[in-house]
DNA sequence: CAAATATACTGAATGGTGTTCAGTAAATCC
DNA sequence: GGATTTACTGAACACCATTCAGTATATTTG
């Protein structure tokens, strides 16, 4: 029968509609200041409604956490298209690089939570694996055919994402500000971190 | 006269035994979860006198993070002493990674909330500033000798940083998790990181 | 079709939160 | 010894996440 049929439709259209406002208000106003009640208003629902659709407001993150990282393969997909894997490899730091510039709300939406993957054994549709996959079969590639100086794999991965995260996370937090660099310069500087360091690891 | 210097003394002590409170909460239940109410009842004071020494809770923070970069420096100081810049340098990110792991929620609170040293312009007294330059003398000594790849001691600076960073609060935040690594290797897969990059430096 | 049940939603209530401020009591000053 | 400054209190304010008895609508059953 199709009752249940349109029900389930109806049920995910709600929760779509939730995060959706949850997502846009996450990163107009953060996610501390957002409140159920608020997100509830701008929805016109009792706050209620949303803990019959989420558990509580983690939940809710996660699932942006998971449309974030569904964006950030996005962009890899559509940035990264190279045939030759070391270039692919470049575009995929500075793709990386850019949305977190261009997105710096919803990068640090991403990384904000302390084990974001905690349902663990659960098949919790795991966005951020298949994105950080991207980046391992590119490596993964470059390394079958000798090009880089990485001997383990995970070495590669670890090495690769570590350095781009930690670029553009200690920009999130201010913490260049140590360093004197000037705002308007952030850019092309970390653009060229990227470009210094993988330079620094093909043979 | 004694007696406002007293004053001041005692001032100061009160300070200290509310952010010894404060760290002492944040370490075991975390920011968000500690109250300027518990952190009260903990000094058996009400909490409106906390606010009598400190702004806000964020301005707690900022002490406690400040407490935690001194920490971090006394690390270092201790722990990289070797003359040779090279050596020591190796000590300084075995140290940083070292610190990361032993206090996770120490390392956490200093780069949870954004912009922790936004007073800008004011004095405020830069742990964070003196535990970088830390770092950024031994490249630079370093860079004199032509021991390291790089041209720009900013660049330098910002690279090897992002790497130790990096490596560190994306364990921090279980997204190693992704790379299926499991926890009781975690330490020497981040110390292998460690050698290889900065083996992947010098020249 | 009507009664029974299941579904979707509400909104007040609970027990918290950060922060403020009138009021109080003690210490210091004149 | 009276006036004033200082240190502190704790109730009050405006929020918060979350729960749950109650209601209204939709669906199923007899």
């Amino acid at each position: 029968m199709g009752i249940s049929e349109r029900k389930e439709r109806e049920k995910g259209e709600m929760k779509k509609m939730i995060t959706t406002a949850a997502m846009k208000m996450f990163l107009e106003d953060g996610y501390a200041k957002t409140s159920i009640r608020n997100i509830a208003d701008s929805i016109e629902y009792s706050p209620g409604t949303i803990y019959l659709y989420y558990k509580d407001k983690d939940e809710l993150l996660y699932e942006v956490q998971a449309q974030a990282f569904l964006q950030l393969l996005e962009t890899f997909k559509t940035k990264a298209i190279s045939k030759n894997p070391i270039e692919r490899l470049e575009q995929l730091g500075k793709a990386y690089v850019s949305f977190a510039l261009e997105n710096p709300e919803l990068y640090d939406l991403m990384f904000i939570i302390r084990a974001p993957m905690n349902v663990d054994e659960d098949l919790h549709k795991d966005n951020g694996v298949a994105t950080f996959n991207c980046l391992a079969d590119c490596l993964e590639e470059c390394m079958k055919n000798g090009l880089l100086i990485f001997k383990d794999p995970v070495q590669a991965g670890l090495q690769v994402w570590s350095m781009m995260h930690g670029l553009v996370s200690l920009n999130l937090r201010c913490r260049l500000k140590v360093m004197a660099i000037e705002e308007e310069s952030i850019k092309p500087v970390l653009f060229k971190a990227v470009e210094e360091y993988l330079d620094s690891i093909v043979v």
